[in-house]
Parts: structure tokens; C-alpha cells; sequence
DNA sequence: CATGAATGAGATTTCATTCAT
DNA sequence: AATGAATGAAATCTCATTCAT
């Protein structure tokens, strides 16, 4: 953060690697691998290449370190949502086509390794920290609602989805695409093949515009 | 069995008959609050009213007692939405209507206690038990969308609902029920008023029965 | 003990087998291939197919236990070896070669099976029993050793070893059996062919000869 | 390393340099004692001063700290062992009494409180450890009888005994000290005088060399 | 700032032993 | 006499966290 402006210097001659950053990536990867309670710090001091009073100095404690990693991955992950999203800013002729492959774009970040394994995260620490876990869910599930919410108004304006309550649009919309994907990767448990994933997504979409599609 | 007629009868002499029992109640009651690595066998123990040793005579270890305590409350749970979805064998007049009243109750368990500590537990542990999981999102999920499913197929070969694929149309429906939901109540933390449920259920059938409503 | 006079009842056809019997012989076997401590109470009333009440019920506590078990092979070492001791009453003309069968037979006892776990039990528990231990060492080396001093008494007298302290000459025979034989099996941990085993018998009573034989 | 030079300063406030020596110290007195499934952790931890993970962040686990514990004491017991032995590189003029002296001064390592404590740790464990038993043994007695059989060959090639296989000699000689010592001390439950023990190491001696000394 | 060493607390599990039938 | 069920006690080991350098 002081001498190189890039912040994880690709192949940049990084003059000193940010030991922070190391030790949260390497948390967020021992968290995904081994959930909370199984994480030990001294595992992800060595997956850091730090000592373990290293990673106290810079984060406190392991809360603190489960807080940041899972913040930092949200906001990655709702990085890459948006930018699928933002797919239905510029819809072309062809409507369908445009939200399907919004749809199957943003299908495929939900079924990334770093989006499952923060799902899994969420959802297991829950009960531990449920105040991080609504921060998250703003952040990520919440975000991407309003931001495509903010897509489907703009079509309905233009008459080119019925008039409509473009949150519960927006949200009814994402959970035709998660929910089938959730129960078809059992949890995310097994892969699901590129075409059933399409697949998914077509017939998410499909529905969509039977329900919210222009009037005849 | 010869004196004492009280199944459970706390303190008596005897302690012979649903010592099982009161531990997978209690397991389940502590894994549900504390999670499965902070939930520890002598809490449950004292929950369960008997010594420690006891709880390893007749579940061997602590992950089968998790294996078991799980699988007891997927079962439950199971049993409590096909219940719920048993109301669509008889539709009457009034479809719409049949559908949001099954939709409400089925998120009325889906919003219950026992079903979302099932839900907390089988995501947090879905890295550690990748089996049981599998199988507990079958028996329920699955299973449900099975039952549902054979009610869809009925109600289009009726002429009831258009023709369709009725898995589709089921895991679709199930998906509008519960992604909203799962958002609303912010994963399970905060309470969501009945209104609102009803709400969502109404949403979702109605979206549900433009997309796969009789055809004009 | 009651009805029939065989007390292992061979192939008889035993009415009651003795359940005290196979107890004693179940852990016998069970502290034999696990060490006293190691040895579980539960596993030896499975090994004897009773109950774990009715090993306590016939033999008080696992001390006590022990005790008896270890009693009763120490009986059965010691009369095999008492045995081949025998030989010796009659040694022939030729008392070289009627010491090395002597000796032969007696190694033979020694690193048999019964005799080495006797010997490991023996030595792993002196100083948890000291008392047993001792009981157990004066009833078979003790023993042994003063029959065999018997023996080389009668042959000093005849003419056919030197005059010396029978007991002594006994103790170093015996030692020149045993020793070499302990390193050799590294303990009892390796077999030992029956060759060498022969050779360590031919080499203590060559040694023991040339100390006691007859003067020229 | 810069204020305090006691090297093992009690309460002071530098702990780092010879916790380990005073763990293994301690974890050897405590085996010895109380045998290997007796001894517990927090006991070895106590004597040594330290707390009880100190003892598992410098080895490991039980078994480790066994195999170090025992290792170490073999290593003592056998140094003790081969300076008595050395004896006899300077046999003298007078061999029998030079080999009385070193015999009696083995016997005294052997009956040490060391030597009987790593002997019966030996015994009760070959079971267990059998690896680490064949090391000790071959570290112990195997070395103990080379340097021996070394010696017996220089004083053979010197014509002061007669021609013979040195290491069978010396196998021997050790049998006829060692044999009579463990039946005397009862497996080294109890002491035995100086004078007993001298007279072991003379009727050894004296039968060794009618054996082996040089033909008339 | 980074670290090697140390520690207090607590978890799972096993075992010998005893009731009550 | 024999047993299924229950329990008190204890042991090994791990972890988050902190000194002192």
C-alpha cells in the first residue's frame, strides 16, 4: 500500500508483499477448506508464511480474522455478480437471449469455488455471527437484488416487461436461478455439467417472461 | 414396564426405556443452538438428563449421534411438508387458491424452528458430511419436489395447469417459495410476519400460475 | 469341578462347561496379546462369551483377575518345564548328551508360547504386583531350579560331575540356557530356528561340562 | 541467554533452554515408576516443572516422548556399561581378578536404579513397541556383548584364554552374571548386598575360566 | 514488527465397576 | 447366577492466546 499502487501486484517487482493481505487470503482458504471451528490459526500462519503472534498482531483474533476474510471475499464475489449484471444494461433486440445469458453468466459465479465455499461459510457461522451474516447477505444477495431490480424497472419502463414491482421481479428471478442450481449441485456438493447448468437458465428465464414477459 | 407406566418418568428408579430418545431430542436441541463442533457431548448429556457414558453406549461416537440426530429431525420435517403438499390432492374449485394455501404452509414449516436449525445444520456441515447431506437433502428436498411434482402432473393432465415437464414446474414453484423467503428472513435470523409469508406464497403462485396457468 | 473330572473336558462331552475356566483362560489370552493395562474387562468376558457382570461376579475385580490368570499358566509353564527336567533322572551313559536333550526340551518350553507371554506379563506388571511376581518367579524359575539342583546333586555324588554347590551349578546352567536365548529372540520378538536353539543348548552344556564335568 | 546463567534458574523468569532435558528427565522417572499406560502427561508435566502442552509442543505425543525417554536412558546405561567393560583393556598380570572386578562393576551398573528401571520399561513394552525394543536391546546388550567379545578375542590371541569364539564367550560370561543377579534380586524387587553380589561376579568368573581359560 | 516458547481451558473418549432385573 | 444399562473418574491431546525476546 505504500510504494506499489497495485494492490496485489500481478507480476510487478512487489517490493514488499503485504503480509495482511497474505494472512487474509490464506484464512479464507483454510475457513473454506475447514470451516470456523477446524480452522486452526497455526494452519493458516503456515499457509501464510507468517507466525502465528503475526497474524495476532495484524488481526486481533480469530473472530476478527473470520470477519475480514468473509468481507473481503463478499465484496469479491458481489464484484463479479455485478459485472454479470451489468450484461442487462445494454439488452439488444433480442430480450430473451440478453437475460439468459445474464442468467447463466451470474449462475456461474454462484457456482464458483469462492462463492460456494462463502455460502457454506455463511450459512454455517450463522448462528456464531449472525450480525456478519446479515451484513453479508446485504452485501452480496441484497446488492445484486437491487441492482437488477434497477434493470427490470428500466425494461418495464421501456415496455419491454409488463408493469410490475421490480424488486419482487428481481427477486423472484434470482431464486429461479438459485434455487434449481442449489438442489441440483446438492449444496454444491457435485458439479453440475455446463449444458444442465444452461439449462437452468433457460428455463429460469423462460418463466420469467411467461410471468413478467410483455402483454400480448 | 411392569410398575412404572410414565415414558419418561424423570428421576424414577428406572431409566431403561427412551434414555435413546431423550438424547437424540437433546442432541439435536444442542447441536441446533451451538453448531456441531461447539455443541459438546457433555451439554448434551445434561440435556438429555443422563451421564456421558451413557450417550456413547448408544450412539458410539459424536458424529453419529449427529448422523442420527439429523436424519431423526429430516424425517420430521419431511413429513411435516408432505402434509402440507397432501392438500393438493384435493384442489377443489379454486386452484389459486389451493395452490397459496399449500404455498403458505409449506412456509410455515420451512420458517419453523426445527426446519431451520435442519437447514443451518446440514449447510454448516456440508463440508464435513458431504454424505449425509446428500442423503438428508433427498429425503427432504428431493422427496419434496417428488411429491409435488406427481400433484403438478395430475393437475395438467387435469387441463388444470398447461402441459408441462411437472420436476420442472415443482422445483420451480419450491424456488419461488423459498429464495424469497431465505432473503426475507435474512437466512433464518430475523422473523418474518405472518403477513408477509402470505405474501410471498400469494407472489409466488401467482407467478407460478402465469407461467404454467391453462392457457387462455 | 462338580460332575465331570476332566477339567478341560476334551472333546468329553462336558455337560456345563466352566464358565469360571474359560474366564480365566479368555484373559489369560487377552492380557497376553495386550498388556494388563491395555487389556479391557469388556474384551475378555467377549473372548469368554459371558457378560462383563459375570467376570466380576466370578472373580471380584481385574487384579484379581489377573492374578489367577497369570497363577494358572505359571502352573503350566512349570510343570512343562519340571518335565523335561525329568530327563535327567535317568541320564544314561552318556550325560553330555542327556544334558543337551534336557536342555534342548527346556529352551523348547521357554520360548513357547504360554512361557514367553508369561515371561512379558511377568516383567511388565513387577512393579504393579510385586508380590505376584515374586510368588510367580519362585514357583517356576525357583522351582525349576531346585529340581534341577536335585538333579546335578545326585550326579555330583555319583561321580559324574565334580563336587561343587548343586544350587549354584543349577542357577549358572540355567543362565546359560535362558540368557543367550532372551538375546538371541531379541525378548521373544523373533523366532528363533530350531537349530540355533539346539546350538544354545549344545554350547551352555559344553561351557556347563568343562566347569563341572568330572575331573580327569 | 543474557541475564541469568543458571541453567535451569527454577521460577526465573527465562524458561527455554533445558525444558526439554528436564522433560525427558522427568518423563523417564515417571515411566519407571508408574510403568508406560500408568504414567499420565500432566504427572510428567508436573515433574518437570512445565505445563502440560509444553511437554506435546517439544514432543509430539506419549509415545514420542516414551521412545525419547528410553532412548536417552539406554544410551546412559550402556556408556556405564562400556567404562566398566574397559576394565579390560588392562587385564594385568592377574586376569582372573581383573575380570572379578569388572564383572563385579557391570553387575553394579545392571542393579542400578537406571539399569532395572529401563529393564523392566524394556520388558513391559516389547509387547507395544517392539521396534523401539530391538534398538534398545541391540544399543544395550548387543553393544555390550561386541565390546566384550573384543576384549575376550585380544586376551585369546594373547594365549591367556584358550581359543574360542569370542562372542559366544562373551554371550556367556554375560548369562552367568546377569542369569543368577535377576533370580537373586527377584526380577529387582529386592536388593541384594554388595557381598552377594560380588560372589555372583566371582562364581561367574570362576566358571567362566575353568570354561575358557587357558588348557593346563 | 516478528517470533519461538509457554500455557490455561476444555473436548472426546475409554474403562472399571455397579444397579436393578 | 447372569445380564443390559448406567456412571464417575480420568487420560490424551488440541487450541486460542500471550510473554519475552
Amino acid at each position: 500500500m505504500t510504494a506499489a499502487t497495485t494492490p496485489s501486484g500481478r507480476t510487478a517487482p512487489r517490493g514488499r508483499i503485504d503480509k495482511r493481505q497474505a494472512i487474509l487470503d490464506a484464512a479464507f482458504a483454510v475457513f473454506a477448506r475447514r470451516g470456523y471451528e477446524n480452522a486452526c490459526v497455526r494452519e493458516i500462519a503456515e499457509e501464510a508464511g507468517v507466525a502465528k503472534p503475526t497474524v495476532y498482531n495484524h488481526l486481533r483474533d480469530k473472530e476478527n480474522l473470520f470477519r475480514h476474510a468473509i468481507g473481503a471475499a463478499a465484496d469479491t464475489v458481489m464484484a463479479e455478480n455485478l459485472a454479470a449484471a451489468e450484461r442487462l444494461r445494454t439488452p439488444g433486440d433480442d430480450l430473451r437471449a440478453a437475460l439468459k445469458d445474464t442468467a447463466y453468466r451470474m449462475l456461474q459465479v454462484c457456482c464458483g469455488e469462492r462463492a460456494r465455499a462463502l455460502r457454506w461459510l455463511t450459512y454455517a457461522q450463522v448462528g456464531g455471527f449472525p450480525d456478519l451474516i446479515e451484513t453479508v447477505q446485504e452485501r452480496t444477495h441484497g446488492r445484486l437484488g437491487e441492482a437488477l431490480a434497477d434493470r427490470l424497472a428500466r425494461l418495464s419502463l421501456a415496455g419491454r416487461l409488463r408493469p410490475c414491482d421490480p424488486a419482487l421481479a428481481a427477486e423472484q428471478l434470482l431464486a429461479l436461478l438459485t434455487g434449481p442450481m442449489e438442489a441440483r449441485s446438492r449444496l454444491g456438493t457435485r458439479a453440475v455439467p455446463a449444458a444442465e447448468t444452461r439449462a437452468v437458465a433457460e428455463a429460469a428465464v423462460d418463466t420469467f417472461l411467461r410471468a413478467y414477459g410483455p402483454t400480448a
